[in-house]
DNA sequence: GACCATCTTGCAAGCGCTTTCATACCCTGC
DNA sequence: GCAGGGTATGAAAGCGCTTGCAAGATGGTC
């Protein structure tokens, strides 16, 4: 503390009263006569007083702060939740304390730790691959995004990811596609398996051999990705991927290969992160609504911090329909 | 605090010994007999405790918390920075809190009293609009990306945005480019009009009519301010933007005319956000490289804290050339 | 064996705040 | 004019931790 603030003591002595009258008018909890109330306003004024939370929660005993764990602040999936959730929290008493997880196990224990010595008073999970074992020794309710994590205080919102991803493959089905790959992941969490299973599911309705490849969720893993799945599928007509950053990587590996999307290759990806929109075509691709997801969530952490269960009514999964992918003929 | 967590003099009861010396064992800030330490240890372990940083901050007189504000955790620039001050602190003993300011000042004052709230040694300015005035009552030392600040304890790390759009336009018009429009904003700090004046420089320098439109930083915007600008100037054959998302957006109008880049008109970018490598064609950007930027604000973060001036040495700003930009003949 | 230096340890105060409890005060009603 | 019932306020304890201080223990020296 560089500059040592004033102190409820000192608010109190210039106003004439004790500390315990400021603090009562600082949170409203009991009356206080006009004139007192004036001079304590006019004391904190004077003096730029700003109460310690520090020093509030201990004394309360409670902290007021939600803790949200996600992969990496850099995430455009990720991020915008994140912003999401922030926005929805600002006006409750509840502040979010983020961190990341650096896309590691052993820092999302770490991590972990982090917010239960910061006494957090329930933890969101975004995206991290973390086991119920690890969360139930924290003892404080646990939100999950993304993954279904059975213990007690322990809720999940997890959308249907098959269902879409066997959605999305249909779609492409349907204009025609019979030569469908699919680039997912060993390093997701539950989404990412259940969208294979969903791809599985459309592709064996039809008793289409499934033809899958694996990348890491990011850009130069789907460029990588890409380059496998040509070198093994040659005929491949479209490519349904398992986010859309996979997406983006695997079409910048087909425009260096001169293969136009969509007349070439179809493509699908999965997310509709803000950017999607925006590519060349634009990504046709699953959306996840980021500003839904997190406001879902931030109104499962007041129910939960209220003591309330919290409703977690699915969000549905749409297709956006937009330039990558093009009908073909049988 | 939904289960009460075990305190400290619960440990010291548990081990046989005075709080005082488990809080000696826990910060190492004198000797214990070897017994003792074990003791500490074991009960530690047994009891899973963990201090309250709380308690620890309020009774040690600091925080060792430093305050980072951003725009938005969901910003493909900034995002990417603030993950990368957080891995560089992560061997610290110093904590970033991260808050966002939402674009809007109100918000980046209110996000400026929380952290003052919780007495943050430090803070870090990412992309405000904050002036110096605001900052002077917090009594705490600033670093500030991207604007220039003075005051006493405020230090900046601006890079040279000017040289920087200046050598972009050159660039531009040694690939024979002479209408060549600049996207800008009113909304971004300083780095943004310093962009404008380098693109000005060297557009006046050649004795060439300069041809600015405005966006808003993002990418609707310069999709908005593409359409404008090719209304108001047909025959533009480059447009130099004032950041990735606006060439993006600007991209997506000119694919939609029909125009190809870099075939019909070129296009450059500034920043180098993760994805403008992967944009189609690849975009050519100045770049702004996060990682480092990251690692020399959090170095600075570390000699501020140690009492130390920091050493805010600027960070060369790189033209990358990717596929965006074509040589045309006179 | 007395004395002193050194080391380990506990006591207790204090960090900035909240909250229980008791006190002093004022008003009402008889 | 006094008992009774509110109401506004302050004193003090306590939240979980650190740290200055002093006491006790240990060992070495003359």
């Amino acid at each position: 503390m560089t500059r040592t603030h004033p102190t409820i003591a000192e608010v109190a002595r210039r106003a004439g009263v004790s500390p315990a009258t400021v603090s009562r008018v600082l949170n409203g909890t009991a009356r206080v006569s006009q004139e007192k109330v004036r001079a304590v306003l006019r004391a904190i004024e004077e003096l730029g007083y700003t109460p310690s939370p520090l020093a509030q929660s201990l004394a309360k005993g409670r902290s007021y702060a939600v803790g949200i764990l996600l992969p990496d602040f850099g995430s455009p999936f990720y991020g915008p939740i994140l912003e999401a959730i922030t926005l929805e929290l600002e006006p409750t008493p509840f502040r979010p304390i983020a961190v990341p997880g650096h896309w590691s196990l052993v820092r999302e224990l770490e991590a972990l730790d982090f917010l239960k010595g910061h006494r957090v008073e329930a933890i969101v999970l975004l995206g991290t691959s973390l086991e119920a074992s690890a969360l139930e020794p924290l003892g404080v309710p646990i939100l999950a995004f993304g993954q279904r994590l059975l213990g007690p205080r322990t809720w999940s919102l997890v959308l249907n990811n098959r269902e879409a991803a066997y959605r999305a493959t249909r779609y492409l089905l349907e204009k025609g596609h019979r030569h469908i790959a699919h680039i997912s992941s060993h390093r997701g969490g539950m989404d990412v398996r259940e969208r294979l299973l969903g791809y599985r599911k459309a592709m064996r309705e039809m008793g289409l051999a499934p033809r899958v490849v694996y990348g890491n969720l990011q850009e130069d893993g789907g460029y990588e990705a890409a380059r496998e799945l040509l070198a093994r599928f040659p005929d491949t007509t479209a490519i349904f991927a398992a986010n859309d950053q996979t997406a983006i990587g695997a079409r910048l590996y087909l425009f260096e290969r001169g293969l136009a999307v969509p007349e070439d290759l179809s493509l699908v990806g999965f997310d509709d992160i803000p950017l999607a929109a925006y590519q060349v075509p634009p990504l046709t691709t699953v959306r996840q609504p980021a500003r839904e997801v997190g406001r879902a969530l931030a109104q499962a952490l007041k129910d939960l911090l209220q003591g309330e269960t919290p409703s977690l009514s699915p969000i549905p999964l749409q297709l956006v329909e937009r330039g990558s992918v093009k009908e073909v003929r049988a």
